[in-house]
DNA sequence: TCCAATTATGACAACGCTGTCAATAAAAAC
DNA sequence: GTTTTTATTGACAGCGTTGTCATAATTGGA
C-alpha cells in the first residue's frame, strides 16, 4: 500500500541509494546508462521522493511561503499571484504555502517571522503592500530568510524584485485621455501605503505637466483603493461645477465606484464622462460600461518573481536581481472623446 | 543561528527527549511538575518542533491540500474558501497547501492523486465542482485519502461534507420576486456540471409551481456560469417579446452579464426589469445597480469543512459527517416591484 | 511492611533521504 | 604498459522527530 522508497528503487535497479538520489536530483557524474536504468525503475515503481525525509536531510523544505494582505487585496490580484507562483513551483519542484494576514495588525512582522519558522518555508514571496514594508524586509534580510518583492517602490540593497513601471503606464493612460481631447481630468489616488498606487499618481502628474495642462487641487482625491471609497470620491468630483470630463482612478474598484455614482446622477458614460481604471481586473470587463484600464501581467510577474527566487537559492547564485514588465492599456467602452461644453454651445 | 532542537530542550530541562516530545504533543502520563519544567524551557528557548522530522517519524504531514478549479471558479469564492480553511488550520496546527488545476483536463484524477502523494498532504478539501466528481471521490476513498466536500449534491457513503440548501435558497429568492408582483420570471442556469447551480434551478421551479405560475421553456436559458454567457442569455431573453419582467440568474457573474445587456438595450433596472443573482460576490456590490443576491456563508462553510476533516483524523474518530448552513437573501437595487404592462394600459 | 498494579520516564531504533568521503572504474597522459 | 587524473559509484553517518518497549518510580491494598 505505502509508497515505494529510495531503497526499493535502489534494490531493483541494483545500485546504491545514493545513485538513485543523484538521478532524482539531476546531479552530474552519473553514467548515462546508469541514469537511464534507474530512471526506468523509478517510472516503473512510480517512485516519488518523500519530501519530509528530503527536507530533514537537506535542511531545505522545498516550500515557498506567499504572505499577503487579505484584508485589502482584491481577490483577483491574489489569485493571479498565487497562480503565477504556482506555475514556477511546479517547474522547480516547490510547493506553495499561503498565509493571508491582516497588514494593519501591529504584530505583523512577528507573525510573518513566526510563520516562516513554524512552516519552515525556504523563502517568501511578498506582494504589495508587504513588498514595501521596509521594516519587515530588513528583518527578513537580517534573519537570512530569502524573499522576493512584487511591485516594490523602495530600493532595497540586494533584494530580489519584479516590477512594472506604474508611473509610465499611468503617464500613458493620461496621455490617451488627453489625446481623446480631455483637458479637465481628475485623478482618484489609492491607499497611501500602497506605493504602486502613488507611483500612478506621479505618472498622472507627469502627463498633465508635459501637456501643459493645469492640475486642479480639488480634482485630486485620495481614496482607500476600495469600491466604496471610489464612490465617495465620485460624489465629491461630480457634484461640483465645473466638473471634470474624465476621471482616472488608481485602480478598477475605485473606477467602478465612480461609475456607479455617475450612473445614479444621470451622467452618461462615456458621452458626458470618461472613466479609466488600473489593473484590468475581472471587474473591468464586468462593469457597465466595460472599463478602460491598464493591464499588468500579474501572473507572469509572480511567476518571474518565484523563478528569480528559486534561481537565487541554487548554488551558483544567479546575479539577476530583478525583472521589469510592461503594462498594456486596454481601451473599452468607458472612455470616449471629450465634448467641450463651450465649443458645443458656440456651434 | 539555527533553531533549538528537542535535544537542546531535553538537555536543559534534564529529561529525555521522549519526555519533551510528550509535553509538546500533550500526551498523558507526564507528571505535572515535569510538564511545567519542560514547558518552561520550551518557552525560554523558543523551541518549535521541526515539522519535517515530525512528519517523517509520525508519517503525517500536518498539511491539508486545497484542490480547486482555477479555470472556472470566481476568484472571490476561491479566496473565501482559502480563508475559511486557513482559519481552521491555524487552530489545529495544520498548514494549507493549495493546488489550482483545470477541471476540464482529462488527467484530473491522476493529477490530484499525484499531488496528494508528492506533497504528502494528510487530507484534502474539495470545493465544487470537484466535490461532485464521484469518480475522483471514489478513487480517493479507495486510496484511503481523507477528504471533505464543499457544497456537494450527490450523496456518497461516509464522506464528510458541508453544504447549504441551494434549492431552498433559490426557492426563497424566486418567492421574493413573486411577492414583488412578478409572474413573468426567467431563469438563467449555470454550468450543468456545477451541481449546486442545477439545484438552484430546481428551487426556481419549485417556487413557480407552488405559486401556480407557468414556466415558459423559452425563458429558461443554460449559461456557462460566466459573465459573457450571461450576456448571451440576456440577449436571447430581452430581444424577444413578450419579455420577462424579472430574471433570476444562477450566479452573480451571469446576472451582471444580463444587466450589461439590459443597459445597452436601454432597459431600466429595476423599473423595467428586476435582476437577481446568487453568491453575493464582490461583483454584486460593485455592479450598477447593486445586485440583489443570495449570500452563502462560504468562509464559515470552508472553516467548518476543515474542522470536520481534522476532527475525523483524530483517534476517537468523530461521528459527525456533515454540517448544513443557511443562505441569506440580500436585497439591493436591482430588484423592484413589477409593472404589469397590461394593467397600466387598462388604468 | 511488602507486593502487585499503575504511572512516569528513558534508551534506542526507525522514518527516508542527503552530505561527506572513501573506493573503484574509466580515461588520459606519459 | 604504467602512472596520473578524472569520472562514477557506494558505505555510512546524520537530520530531528515519534513509536516501541524496557525500566524506574509511585501508589494502593493486603
Amino acid at each position: 500500500m505505502s509508497s515505494p522508497t529510495i531503497d526499493d528503487v535502489a534494490k531493483q535497479a541494483k545500485v546504491s541509494i545514493k545513485t538513485v538520489s543523484r538521478v532524482v536530483n539531476r546531479e552530474p557524474n552519473v553514467r548515462k546508462e546508469t541514469r537511464e536504468k534507474v530512471q526506468h525503475v523509478i517510472d516503473l515503481l512510480g517512485y516519488t521522493p518523500n519530501l519530509s525525509a528530503r527536507r530533514l536531510a537537506a535542511k531545505r523544505s522545498f516550500l515557498v511561503g506567499l504572505v499577503y494582505d487579505n484584508f485589502h487585496a482584491t481577490s483577483a490580484y491574489v489569485v493571479n499571484v498565487q497562480c503565477g507562483v504556482m506555475a514556477s513551483c511546479s517547474q522547480s519542484g516547490y510547493e506553495l504555502l499561503i498565509h493571508p494576514l491582516n497588514v494593519d495588525n501591529a504584530t505583523l512582522i512577528n507573525e510573518v517571522i513566526d510563520f516562516t519558522h513554524r512552516s519552515q518555508v525556504d523563502c517568501l514571496v511578498l506582494p504589495p503592500p508587504l513588498s514595501d514594508h521596509t521594516h519587515l524586509c530588513n528583518q527578513l534580510a537580517a534573519q537570512n530568510i530569502p524573499f522576493v518583492r512584487l511591485s516594490p517602490v523602495f530600493n532595497l540593497n540586494d533584494s530580489l524584485y519584479v516590477q512594472t513601471n506604474d508611473r509610465s503606464a499611468a503617464f500613458d493612460m493620461t496621455r490617451k485621455l488627453i489625446e481623446l481631447g480631455h483637458s479637465d481630468i481628475a485623478f482618484v489616488a489609492g491607499r497611501p501605503d500602497h506605493y504602486a498606487v502613488s507611483e500612478r499618481h506621479l505618472g498622472f502628474v507627469d502627463a498633465m505637466q508635459s501637456a501643459a495642462l493645469p492640475i486642479r487641487e480639488e480634482w485630486i482625491k485620495i481614496g482607500a483603493s476600495t469600491f466604496d471609497s471610489g464612490k465617495d470620491c465620485g460624489v465629491a468630483l461630480l457634484n461640483n461645477t465645473p466638473r471634470p470630463t474624465a476621471i482616472f482612478a488608481g485602480n478598477d474598484e475605485m473606477a467602478a465606484g465612480v461609475m456607479s455614482i455617475a450612473h445614479s446622477l444621470g451622467i452618461r458614460i462615456p458621452e458626458d464622462l470618461s472613466v479609466a481604471g488600473f489593473d484590468d481586473s475581472d471587474l473591468a470587463r464586468q462593469s457597465w460600461p466595460a472599463l478602460t484600464s491598464v493591464r499588468q501581467p500579474v501572473q507572469a510577474m509572480a511567476k518571474a518573481a518565484a523563478d528569480l527566487l528559486f534561481l537565487s537559492l541554487k548554488p551558483p547564485s544567479n546575479t539577476d536581481l530583478s525583472r521589469c514588465f510592461a503594462c498594456e492599456i486596454i481601451l473599452r467602452d468607458s472612455t470616449g472623446p471629450a465634448i467641450k461644453i463651450n465649443e458645443t454651445a458656440n456651434d
